[in-house]
DNA sequence: CCGGACTCCTGTGCGC
DNA sequence: TGCGCACAGGAGTCCG
């Protein structure tokens, strides 16, 4: 759910009260939504066997927080250097929730993780909160790893992606963009979200192939992901159920949405009724007059 | 190699 | 009110 505006406003929510903060203790209620990535390893074996000593570790007990990072929809909690890295994915419905000493959780269900930091005035925690389960934390050896094993795998972060890398990288692939724009290795941080509102906001339909856009396509396809996602930002993200950032509070970018769950319900730019379908195994919304079919689809989509 | 389908989970909202 | 089903913001894996 969380896509890059709501990781981004969590990540701002979350740096000031963890710069500095030392780790003290981790509990893993659940280790196994922490998994470290594999490489070489064959498909189905089993994941290597970790002490809980070195799971602890691995997520960062003992260490002094240094900096938060993101890119796309990943974010980096960054030690002092020469710690390990923790590479928070929320999945669908993750959180990440600060508590200071005197505050309790909304919910205490699905606590997978919890860190105890230290402090004056008692003890701050840190929980991983996530119902679903389908988010994920990767530790990595170091800063340098990040770069080099994690996010090389991504495209370029969505609010300030180039035309022209974009570009290139729809060249390369039949799919039809909406499927593209959900590829994090095309562009990184656009989730079902905000690939319906950049497609609204730059009016090409979502079944257009990749490969068959115009230079001019592009580049208001490159415009409209950056503004779209901006604008989300400064809103505090998009919450429509589950979404809160570093404090518990929601964003309010939903009230704003001109495609995405509105189907059925007129366009706000030209008073059609948008249309709902599947496109790439995801429900999807867009505007029949805004957004034509163009000549050569790849799929036709349900709906 | 590529693209599409399936799968992993729990919670919620809807129709009957 | 209760039950069962469809569906949900993501993404890894498998198969044709």
């Amino acid at each position: 759910m969380p896509e890059l505006p709501e990781v981004e406003t969590l990540r701002r929510s979350l740096e000031p009260l963890l710069i500095g903060q030392v780790v003290e203790r981790v509990e893993a209620i659940r280790p196994d939504v922490v998994r470290p990535r594999r490489r070489g390893a064959p498909r189905l074996s089993r994941p290597e066997p970790v002490t809980p000593r070195r799971l602890r570790t691995m997520l960062l007990e003992g260490c002094r927080i240094d900096r938060l990072d993101r890119h796309g929809k990943q974010l980096a909690i960054i030690a002092q250097h020469g710690s390990p890295v923790m590479v928070v994915h929320l999945g669908m419905t993750g959180q990440l929730l600060f508590l200071t000493p005197n505050q309790t959780p909304a919910r205490d269900d699905h606590i997978h993780v919890r860190w105890r930091l230290g402090g004056a005035g008692g003890d701050a925690w840190l929980l991983f909160r996530d119902p679903r389960r389908f988010g994920r934390i990767t530790p990595v050896q170091s800063e340098a790893d990040l770069i080099a094993e994690e996010w090389s795998r991504l495209g370029p972060d969505a609010l300030a992606v180039r035309a022209a890398d974009l570009a290139a990288r729809l060249a390369a692939t039949s799919r039809c963009i909406k499927a593209a724009l959900l590829d994090q290795g095309v562009v990184a941080g656009v989730g079902n979200i905000y690939a319906d509102e950049a497609l609204h906001r730059a009016r090409l339909h979502p079944c257009t192939r990749s490969d068959r856009l115009e230079r001019s396509e592009v580049l208001a396809l490159a415009e409209a992901i950056r503004t779209t996602l901006r604008r989300s930002v400064r809103a505090g993200g998009t919450t429509l159920r589950d979404y809160v950032d570093g404090n518990g509070r929601g964003g309010t970018y939903r009230s704003d949405l001109r495609a995405y769950d509105r189907a059925g319900l007129p366009c706000r730019r030209c008073g059609r009724i948008l249309v709902g379908s599947t496109v790439a195994q995801r429900t999807t919304t867009h505007c029949p007059h805004c957004q034509p079919t163009p000549p050569s689809t790849t799929h036709p989509h349900r709906g």
